[in-house]
DNA sequence: TTGTACGCGTTATCAC
DNA sequence: GTGATAACGCGTACAA
């Protein structure tokens, strides 16, 4: 059930008046009455509706962002997909980039949450999502994209099969005879890398080959967090000849590392990536990669939003396969 | 002055229910006063209030889409930085992407004109953007980016110095001694590839170069379009020694080109692109490339956007230069 | 502090 | 069958 500034008013018995200027602070209320409404507020987790807030007002404090082309990587390509999707099914589509900063999401989706946007497709900046149960209590639709929080399982997503994934590369890297991989990854703790990272192990173990967790390498997910991740961790062990990269970007610095290490790839070090991204068929050498599909993974998370939206009990979850793409950089 | 449901029923002779059912097609309306009503509409440009509408209908047709990060390349990195600003001054951003699609841009600014946003960043499908005419005429607030018609003045505008850009460019090539340079381009028609192809005509002139305008070739703006455009023109002319891509996506794709002709580049072809992308480092070879500041035209645009929604008069426009970022394509 | 008119469409109800 | 009247959705801000 929806509730409004007048269930607040009534619970914390006073007018709609005073809870709308202790919202928006235009006016001194008493101390007591201010702190019951604040109290009610966070009780009941209530949010002002956007749309009657805009219609009083007469402002939306929204702009419109309007682009004639997308080009492609990833991440464009799944906004992409979304987009084309939205349209399709004539929806509009409001756009948040919450740079991996979880303050900046919470405060996005409770935003949201105001009766702004009928549902929400959320790719988390981390797996620790627990704050959403509020919200999906309170029947806010929810579809979870790319990482995900396993114990969580009353909120729908759709997910590339990370494990299989990390097992796929792992198994091209060891049938070329390597034995010690390394891995570079840019976000920890989330089902994404988590699940990759368990594939290479699965893998690593399946052929004998011992897991050394010094193997693994963290950076920032950027070109230059990839370059200084590869330098440190081939420096530190010189006997590392593959690297598996869990991301575009770092995939571009991982290679930019080995150019300036003065290596060979793939001769000295092999190298697989992540995501794939249009110039990976262009690089020195042309990058194998394990190819995420954002545009089935697009549509499908807003298909299944819109079922969730006709259905608060709708939860189904996506698990979709992801391909090996073989070119030059593991020797092949 | 914002026109109503109200004022087309009173203009039309009949009541808001009237309107309405004809807007919405939820009853049967005697056919001429269904036609005086379309007319009506036509006449004042009407669109219904999207928040009225929403507020009653309690849906908005609108889907949120949260990502935690957008990977690096042009439009992606302009798009970001209109979000980052956005957010720092409290606005959200309605985020569609036409396609190139001229009709799904009208239909867009049309609905995004019923209130549903304060104001429009556009970066237009096609230079001919005579249709907003009637929207700037209602004060609508929009700001062109990237492409823009010349003969339209009073919409503020940001954009790079295509111009120089393009000079810039023709320039380097010049100076490594190149003759015979083609220009491989995606969209026709648009200040952009106008004035990038008028800095080159300009530079060939200066030099005492002829302009041949077959050197001119046009493609799809993908990969796949570069790399088609690319073997077409350099079958068909085989002097030519060097190459200009309008974007990046033609970049890639003529890299592949030249590479599956069994070219060298920069020996055979000198290569150079326009918009710049993070794998441009560590393509075979390194591609040099005029830059183009994603981050602060999208800044740019969005502040301009914010004064010209509280002064309906303000109309600065803005052209910002681009650099040359010198690496390997061009035999330097 | 609070009652209430208002912003703007939608639709159930009622009148012709 | 056609069309008009009016209540409603939810905050805001002025008058009391």
């Amino acid at each position: 059930m929806k509730i409004t500034m007048k269930d607040i008013a009534k619970e914390a018995g006073v007018s709609v008046a005073t809870v709308s200027h202790v919202i928006n602070g235009t006016k001194r209320i008493s101390e007591e009455k201010e702190k019951r409404i604040w109290e009610t507020i966070k009780k009941y987790n209530y949010v002002p509706d956007a749309r009657a807030k805009q219609l009083r007002l007469q402002k939306t404090k929204t702009a419109a962002l309007v682009v004639s082309s997308l080009p492609d990587s990833y991440v464009t390509g799944f906004v992409n997909a979304v987009g084309m999707r939205a349209r399709e099914l004539g929806y509009h589509l409001l756009f948040v980039n919450t740079n991996e900063n979880l303050e900046h999401e919470k405060e996005t989706i409770h935003l949201l949450s105001s009766h702004m946007v009928d549902g929400i497709i959320l790719s988390p900046s981390q797996s620790d999502i627990s704050y959403l149960q509020t919200y999906i209590d309170q029947h806010l639709p929810i579809v979870l994209v790319n990482r995900y929080d396993p114990k969580i399982t009353n909120i729908p997503r759709v997910v590339a099969d990370d494990f299989q994934a990390g097992y796929d590369a792992t198994i091209h890297l060891l049938q070329h005879g390597h034995k010690h991989i390394g891995v570079i990854y840019g976000v920890p703790n989330v089902s994404t890398t988590n699940q990759r990272i368990e594939g290479y192990k699965t893998a690593l173990q399946e052929h004998g080959v011992p897991f050394n967790e010094h193997y693994l390498e963290m950076g920032y997910a950027t070109v230059e967090g990839g370059y200084n991740a590869v330098k440190t961790l081939l420096n530190r062990h010189q006997e590392i000849t593959a690297l598996f990269v869990l991301n575009d970007a770092m995939t571009i610095g991982a290679l930019k590392g080995i150019h300036s290490l003065l290596l060979k790839c793939p001769d000295d070090i092999a190298l697989i990536g992540f995501g794939d991204f249009e110039a990976a068929s262009v690089t020195d050498p042309p990058i194998t990669n394990i190819y995420l599909p954002p545009d089935t993974i697009g549509r499908t998370a807003f298909d299944i939003l819109i079922n969730r939206i006709n259905n608060p009990n709708y939860c189904k979850s996506v698990s979709l396969p992801t391909s090996l793409i073989i070119r030059k950089s593991c020797g092949c």
